[in-house]
DNA sequence: CAAGAGATCATCT
DNA sequence: GATGATCTCTTGA
């Protein structure tokens, strides 16, 4: 079943934890893709340094600011397309990235879009995800309880669960130590362990 | 296999 | 004008 709103509702770190086991399906005009979500990170916001709405409410951190359930896509180090699903009450910008996903349909699509015949290479990272998802700003503020892109729920669980530190954010201060990058433990599909 | 550099641009100062 | 919520390729052991 297709996850509803009140999912993204709640806060951010259940959202990132709960949302490792589901499934991102991804429609488009090529193929349809789904993945098996395997690596989160929470942001959460205005205190934490590494979230992009500590440094206010802008044009670009406007969507984290709006209602949950809806997609916030932005461009870091001018290649590459991160994904992510804002969190919580309207007004408290935070968002959930994700991180890595096990290809589950669409291999042949994604292996094309990510020239490389490697399943392991497919989505192992924020931005090799959003390749092979073909996912990018035009995608910005799209709405998750729509139809072009959005999340099932299969029903399996996933209890085995652990917690790092978050990746890449060294200039947050305090708040790079916090716990808030979550894996499925094992799984070859993460970024790195 | 680990470490380092380069690529390249939207966003905010 | 500086700086990234990264990836890939090259180098060297």
């Amino acid at each position: 079943m297709k996850i509803p709103r009140s999912f993204y509702e709640q806060s951010t770190l259940d959202v990132a934890r709960q949302l490792l086991g589901k499934y991102l399906v991804r429609k488009h005009p090529d193929g349809t893709t789904v993945g098996r979500i395997v690596e989160t990170e929470a942001y959460v916001g205005p205190e934490d340094k590494a979230c992009h709405a500590s440094r206010g409410r802008t044009a670009r951190t406007e969507i984290m600011f709006g209602p949950a359930g809806h997609a916030y896509v932005y461009i870091v180090y001018g290649f590459h397309h991160m994904l992510n699903i804002v969190t919580e009450q309207t007004d408290f910008p935070a968002a959930v990235l994700i991180r890595a996903a096990e290809p589950v349909r669409g291999i042949d699509l994604m292996k094309k879009r990510r020239r490389t015949q490697e399943p392991r290479q497919l989505a192992s990272g924020p931005g090799k995800l959003c390749e092979a998802f073909a996912i990018d700003r035009t995608l910005n503020g799209s709405d998750l309880c729509g139809s072009v892109l959005y999340l099932r729920d299969n029903g399996d669980a996933t209890t085995d669960i652990i917690a790092r530190p978050r990746i890449g954010v060294d200039y947050a201060g305090k708040w790079k130590h916090k716990p808030w990058r979550f894996l499925i433990r094992g799984n070859p599909f993460v970024s790195k362990l």
